[in-house]
DNA sequence: CTTGTACCTCTAGCGACTAGAGAAATTAGT
DNA sequence: ACTAATTTCTCTAGTCGCTAGAGGTACAAG
């Protein structure tokens, strides 16, 4: 039975967050000591690592809550499980090309303001004038 | 001198968004009407359009009011511009490369999934246990 | 002059936490 | 056994950038 500061240390998720999660239903209500202290144990540990591993991924909350309940029951979830997973994967896919045309933009506004050279600023141009980007967006 | 739905309209920002921005004081209090609607001119829709070009690149809001603030006075704000923009391409180029890590190691869940012939759920297991993760995350 | 749309203000809610106050419990050292 | 330091407790409120809804008013078209 370890506290929650120790649990935090052991999961890489702040105390506090610890209690958030807890107070959303994420997390189980944990037993107490006779003060009043919240003590957990193995199942717990492996449940918020889990839950930890989910968000680094960047399931939602949600998403997670659905997994978390496919793990519950040994039944055929697997193919629930896999859409989740899929749908997470098209979606990170997705931040990827869009953050690669604004990296090149940017790399294009941050480049106008090369040598010093100009007297105007063209970095606060290219904000202001859509059409001069090259991608469209 | 054109309404606020004919500004949203314009520039693709959301009659509620701009009320907002006008709230904390992105946009500034534009004239009214005798009945008390907004109305607005060519430099309220540049300056619109300018925020939502800057939100769309992934500017945060105080980093817009600080490229707004360099804007309005003609000096050498040039340097300043460069380095929020630089900073700006920093940060893109960093989620760009963490998004990439996430995505080698949602490819290789999911794929775990693969025919469906596993009894037991693999994109479970593979969440909870964190080592058996490829990258270092 | 009516009808229908667009507009007004205001409050509250979203996701996923984070921060702070003030009090009680636990642990480590003597 | 006592003290002091650290940790933990609950609770409220704040963050960011909007978004949604209620209930009411103004404006444009026919």
């Amino acid at each position: 039975m370890i506290s929650i500061g120790e649990l935090s240390r052991r999961t890489n998720v702040k105390v506090p967050t610890i209690r958030y999660y807890e107070s959303i239903g994420l997390m189980p209500d944990p037993g107490r000591t006779e003060g009043g202290q919240r003590r957990y144990g193995q199942d717990e540990l492996e449940r918020l690592a889990f839950i930890r591993h989910a968000r680094d991924l960047g399931f939602s909350i949600d998403a997670i809550r659905e997994l978390i309940a496919l793990a519950g029951k040994p039944g055929e979830p697997c193919e629930r499980a896999d859409v989740i997973a899929s749908r997470q994967l098209a979606a990170v896919r997705a931040r990827i090309a869009r953050l690669r045309k604004l990296e090149a933009e940017l790399a294009r506004i941050a480049a106008a303001c090369d040598g010093h050279t100009t007297g105007q600023c063209q970095v606060i141009a290219a904000l202001g004038d859509h059409g001069l980007c090259a991608g469209s967006h």
